[in-house]
DNA sequence: TCGCAAAATGTATGCGCTTACACTCGCTGA
DNA sequence: TCAGCGAGTGTAAGCGCATACATTTTGCGA
């Protein structure tokens, strides 16, 4: 780690001008092929790795996305660790049982749209630099980050829309799977109230009038808020009245999920109870289960966020997966688009959703 | 995005040198108040924000550290999306029955990593860059991304040696869960091996000399080889002659252990069955239930990973977790050390692994 | 052999910021 | 009253690279 080599080390070594060996780097056949022979050896000699800082600085511009998500509260109360003085702890703990990992399922549909955002930066050329939010009142990481960056992805609603109209006047920034606001942004949405409104369709086709229950999410959830919108609308083009449908809240939990179930079975036993997601689902199967009531027979359920858990429940869970990856690659597309036309008029990018019917939708014949 | 403001700029408009405006920013009260309050208006005013170039090149130091990882084969053959002309296609999909996912889980381990080394970098006050290792010849992003960062962690064997250590040469390295090799790298380990012996002895205290199966993974997976490596010492510590013990290879996945469960079954009924990973043990335990051997009162189980499945099995799978949030804010830990304190020894540290016990190691009493 | 266009290389400037150093005040103590 | 001082601010020199433009070299035809 002697210093880092800059061009003009390198330049010296093969004796030749730095404009020479950045030229060698930049369009290679701008140079006469012995020349370049000289430089390249004078850069592996060196280890020569150009700063990107520089390059940036020089190019105005830096090939760097950023991606930049709501803030898992969980992991901020994160346990500390010090990994520094760790040097006498044991390499192993024995666990008997297990504590529930809880609301893991958000953070995984993160990681998704992050794989889905890197693999397509990378096809495009660019490097992807990720970024949590998180309340600190004074170190702005969004703000950290806009300077760093050719683009800005970001999560809908986890920045501020003041903060976020002010990125927008440096660097091209589009919202994810958000409802289209301040609106000069280009957008990536998910057709979640229409899947939503399908599925619910589905299930009608095949309980008619009978009595329908609505596991909710909580109140303050816009994705909730989508969800429950899409199932009202089908219900009410159904002809139903919405006040018959019997509707309890939940906070996403499968506990909160299981409490639901119980509380609506003392009323009746519905002929389908549609969840705004798969833990909520999954907690009213094990409250129908252990009443006796029968998944598909007496009762359907579907879920929402296809988690894998939904899959190996018994029996299998109807639900309707959010193409997380796709958002990710879609967000770096419209982006990199942007910037090779940034007079073009906002871009607005919707991606179609996946229902994944599975047995307990499916009245048996 | 009228043309991005600078710092000349907002030295302008608040009547400062621009000296003043970058004390304002680096260092607020070695400016008089009533300045301060004077520019950080004109920032405001302007929607000023500091390029990260610049200041990267003027500090000589960029306040990022770079994760890298191996990539995954399968997010290389992701279909083309083009999410810039999917206007006119239809808002959701319906799937009957269900697409097995295949190897998800390795990748769920690296999200955790870099969840692990987000937060971590966040508390650190760094800024975390993501890239994945991707077979191409020519544009070789570990080497951008070494050009960009103040620190570089890097998955074990995810990067060739003689690159790593050109690469070390500018930048501190730190390897993740790798043994160390090259060896003037800082190291973040994880106990497998001792681990995975430990877990053995559990077994054998159970099963005294009762025949043993062992499922191993592929011929060249350096996870597979430690884990044998465990198992074996534990079962050479406790006098059994390791030609007793069945060994099947299998490639990690469940049907591998489907498979490999039918092909001991063939020849006897192990009292134990100790896989290399979840995926295959799960495998081996529904060829067991085909068989109609009993888990755990014929034969116990044990896998490696920790998976979700492995909790949702029935009856839930003993297995091993690797603390990947631990190692990714471990290695941002050890980086920060480093960035810190160039000079000091290497620093090797050595995470706790969990070993989960649950109902197919327990025999019942 | 020489002349000239094209190819190859060098020179010099600027990208936007930090910071060492120089400078200007308004005060204090002698 | 004035030297001396420190706080506050300005000036200017890079940081490492890309690149427009100037200069040299090369290749080729005459």
């Amino acid at each position: 780690m002697s210093k880092a080599a800059t061009v003009y080390d390198v330049a010296d070594r093969a004796g030749v001008s730095i404009a020479t060996v950045s030229r060698v780097l930049r369009s290679p056949d701008a140079v006469r092929p012995a020349t370049r022979e000289r430089v390249l050896d004078a850069v592996t000699a060196l280890g020569y790795v150009p700063s990107g800082s520089a390059r940036g600085l020089a190019e105005r511009r830096t090939g760097v996305l950023g991606l930049y998500f709501p803030g898992f509260d969980a992991a901020d109360e994160a346990p500390a660790l010090d990994a520094l003085s760790a040097e006498t702890a044991p390499p192993f703990t024995v666990v008997h049982g297990d504590a529930d990992d809880g609301d893991h399922a958000t953070m995984l549909f993160l990681d998704e749209v992050l794989r889905g955002a890197e693999l397509e930066a990378w096809k495009q050329g660019f490097v992807l630099m990720v970024g949590v939010g998180r309340d600190d009142p004074d170190r702005s990481i969004v703000r950290d980050m806009a300077g760093r960056v050719d683009g800005l992805m970001v999560l809908a609603s986890s920045v501020p829309d003041d903060v976020l109209a002010g990125l927008a006047r440096r660097i091209p920034v589009v919202v994810l799977s958000g409802p289209p606001r301040g609106d000069d942004y280009d957008h990536v949405l998910v057709g979640n109230a229409e899947a939503m409104a399908e599925l619910t369709r589905h299930v009608l086709a095949q309980v008619g009038d009978g009595p329908l229950a609505f596991l909710a999410g909580p109140a303050d959830s816009p994705d909730g808020a989508q969800r429950w919108e899409g199932f009202a609308t089908a219900v009410a083009d159904a002809g139903i009245p919405l006040d018959a449908v019997s509707v309890v809240r939940g906070d996403f939990t499968r506990a909160s999920g299981r409490r639901a179930g119980e509380e609506l079975l003392r009323a009746v036993v519905p002929s389908a109870l549609i969840a705004a997601n798969d833990q909520m689902a999954l907690g009213a199967m094990d409250a129908l289960r252990a009443a006796g009531v029968r998944v598909p027979e007496d009762t359907l359920v579907t879920g929402f966020d296809g988690i894998e858990a939904a899959v190996l429940s018994t029996p299998p869970l109807t639900t309707i997966r959010q193409p997380m990856i796709e958002l990710g690659r879609a967000a770096v597309q419209v982006l990199a688009r942007r910037l090779e036309r940034p007079d073009s008029a906002p871009i607005v990018a919707r991606l179609p959703v996946r229902i994944l019917l599975r047995q307990s939708s499916q009245r048996p014949s």
